[in-house]
DNA sequence: TAAACTATTGAAACAAAATTTCAATAAGGT
DNA sequence: ACCTTATTGAAATTTTGTTTCAATAGTTTA
């Protein structure tokens, strides 16, 4: 039951720790749900697949919970569709950019390192410290295309 | 009154009348705002702005026109923060991306020609047609950093 | 281990953002 | 001028996300 050292639950439990809060099973059940789902999601999709694993976790302690995985660099917004936000767990994945049709919604990621490159530069000339990049590209994907007219 | 021809007035013109739709008063009167404002603004500012110069045009009216304006790229989503969207209008300006501090908030835009590469060189590869594009770095700006912890 | 302290929880109330409804209006074509 | 029908404002509604609050349960102290 225990990860390994490194692990994101680790990562979480000391992050917690230090913020002098408590590390309580919900907590632990939403980051395990989070690294379960290995797409993008949105809090109504974790939130019925907590429910249908016979967790009663309510949307306000997801709510509560998705900002300090952000903090702590587990978890990012990817991008706000359909009226509400899509997050993914970043942990042990390479930084990646997003393509996403605006016809199909399909969306797929690549990876590309000028993106980094470029950011790197930014904060080297201008003396900021960064947090997290995202790049994402709109349009209409190879089969989509021509029909937006 | 009358805007020279490639205006952004001409060009939302152009636009509505080959969707079949209707050049209104009010719709004019939301393109003209935005184009006044030259900086990042939401739905509520721009609302305010409008009334404070006496038109009575609704936040329906509003929500219903920016998808229009985005749709002929004249305007883009730029960000989405404290609950809601941001906006900017983008004809004739260059392609930028932005810096934004997490602590004091402020939003800063830099230009850089591989972002467009990057893209250029994925829609060509996948065959994908390209709307807009998007490149964030969030983090803490030279003033801010140092504070988070 | 018992007691004290206080962060966290779920449920419900609340707030805010965005969409939809609908009757009145007006754009644009004939 | 008349007709058709898209658009409008206002209000209702829906959806997203936050706050409140009493009960619970981590964590510390002794
Ligand atoms: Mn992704
Ligand atoms: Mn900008
Ligand atoms: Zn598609
Ligand atoms: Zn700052």
């Amino acid at each position: 039951m225990e990860k390994p050292p490194g692990s994101e639950i680790e990562i979480f439990r000391d992050f917690i720790k230090k913020k002098g809060l408590r590390y309580t099973p919900e907590r632990e059940v939403i980051l395990r749900e989070i690294f379960n789902i290995h797409d993008h999601f949105d809090v109504d999709e974790l939130y019925l697949r907590l429910r249908n694993k016979g967790h009663r976790i309510s949307k306000a302690s997801i709510y509560r919970t998705l900002p300090l995985l952000i903090e702590c660099g587990l978890v990012q917004e990817v991008y706000h569709e359909d009226g509400h936000m899509h997050y993914e767990h970043i942990y042990g994945h390479e930084p990646h950019a997003h393509f996403r049709c605006l016809s199909c919604r399909r969306v797929e990621e690549f990876r590309d390192e000028r993106l980094e490159e470029v950011a790197r530069e930014y904060a080297e000339r201008y003396g900021v410290e960064i947090k997290m990049t995202r790049f994402e590209i709109l349009g209409y994907c190879s089969s989509c295309r021509g029909e937006e007219g």
